[in-house]
DNA sequence: GAACATTGTTTCATAATACGCAACAGATTG
DNA sequence: CAATCTGTTGCGTATTATGAAACAATGTTC
């Protein structure tokens, strides 16, 4: 675990630690946790003890497996409270449930990749894959699609993963493919996506401009592939831009 | 700075500086951390370094200030899909907010204070105050009240910080007081809040029980007192105490 | 505009802290 | 029951994080 930067380290493994558990994985072994980040056992002994004691993990007394705490909501709670783009789109959030009747998420960039910063359940009984902090890839999926579309082609470069991983078998990899995509979202203003990420999901994005005309977020509309697929979502690209041109007038944005 | 526990010293600090900031005071320079933490500026600035290096904290270019960032909200989200009584409440939060058009909280236990875990929006327009992740004291909140109503005296005694603070006129801190309201709480099955934690907000709380029967939640309906004061409130307890046995049930919960 | 104050970052020497090793007690497995 | 696995704890010491000082940039005051 050698650090190439000058971060302190003990810090740095602290956060290696939490980062280890994942959707797919959330709960761990001191000694499962020693193994994938090749540090001593009796290290993350101690570094999870003190992550327990301040709230941010805990341990399952019966199983000895370790998992993340509350303290991190609360944290969370303050960070997701500094970001513009959800406050701002929250007040609009409900209306476009009502219309839709399916889930709503308010996305950014976080480096490359996706975070969901804020969620609107849909009423009907499904699994929900949209959950608040979930991070998802960019290329395939509409909220990233539609995140990357308004970059310069340097910039969306740099962001691409390399390689980039195929999901499903509607995963698009190949580069003009993904640059003919990228003009169509912003020809359309909004990315539709069939399961080119998850099997069986289908959504619709569209961009959230901010006062300096940058597109800060995208709104999704997303649910199962059966009650959205193609022939069925494109219902909803009009309600969808019209809660988007008034997030983003919120935001400050002047269409020019 | 002493660490009275064995714990990693500089991980604490780190844990420390993102628990400076709060939704009362989100954005720190170095300075202000490094005078309320009584550390040296230099090492403030380090460990910023290494938490923005990941993530967790973002310096606003601008002002130098810092705020934390969204590589919390991703944490976050794992450790919220851990929690059973999220993950059991959400189905039957909507239909609540139907019934009650106001917001809609799950709230549990951390330590002695209430942390809100998930939160369905009213679809009217209100300031918001219960957010995700937000934290609150136990004794003069709806949900508080519900989550130690219905421990032992002695655990209660040892939940309650000493001394009481008091946040408006109507907070009650008189163990005498305090006591009766607990006990109104287990006849009555819920807890009704005006305005004894924030003037012009209400609320109402009912206890989640999980299949051990311990109270391990409170689902909470609340607002501004001018459309949930007393006289109307009242109006939800039935739906709130359905959509409470509703969730106990799918706990495991079986009523003696 | 000059002088001063404040800010956050970086370098450096060194002391303190975090480390890995080894031992341990308890739980699990064959 | 023995062997293995688990998470924790004590220990010596080397590594790491520390505080002080210097620095460059920005902000404030007269």
């Amino acid at each position: 675990m050698a650090s190439t930067n000058n971060g302190v380290q003990s810090i740095e493994r602290a956060i290696a630690i939490l980062r280890c558990f994942t959707e797919a994985k959330p709960e761990w072994r001191v000694t499962e946790l020693a193994d994938r980040l090749h540090l001593h056992k009796s290290s993350i002994s101690r570094i999870l003890a003190t992550l327990e004691q301040e709230g941010l993990v805990k341990q399952n007394e019966e199983t000895g497996k370790f998992h993340l705490g509350v303290g991190l909501v609360a944290m969370a709670g303050v960070a997701l409270g500094h970001l513009d783009a959800r406050r701002v789109s929250q007040p609009h959030l409900n209306s476009l449930v009502e219309i839709c009747q399916e889930t709503v998420n308010v996305t950014i960039l976080d480096g490359n990749e996706c975070v969901n910063i804020e969620r609107v359940a849909s009423p009907k009984p499904i699994r929900y894959v949209g959950w608040l902090g979930r991070r998802t890839p960019t290329y395939c999926t509409a909220a990233g699609q539609v995140l990357l579309a308004y970059r310069s082609p340097e910039e969306r470069q740099a962001l691409l993963p390399n390689p980039l991983v195929v999901y499903t078998d509607k995963t698009v990899v190949d580069a003009a493919a993904l640059n003919h995509l990228f003009t169509q979202v912003r020809q359309q203003g909004y990315a539709i996506v069939h399961e080119a990420f998850e099997e069986g999901f289908s959504a619709i994005a569209a961009p959230v401009h901010d006062h300096t005309g940058q597109v800060i977020a995208a709104i999704t509309i997303s649910g199962p592939t059966f009650r959205l697929g193609p022939g069925q979502i494109e219902q909803f690209v009009p309600p969808l831009l019209a809660t988007v041109a008034r997030i983003s007038a919120d935001m400050g944005y002047r269409e020019a």
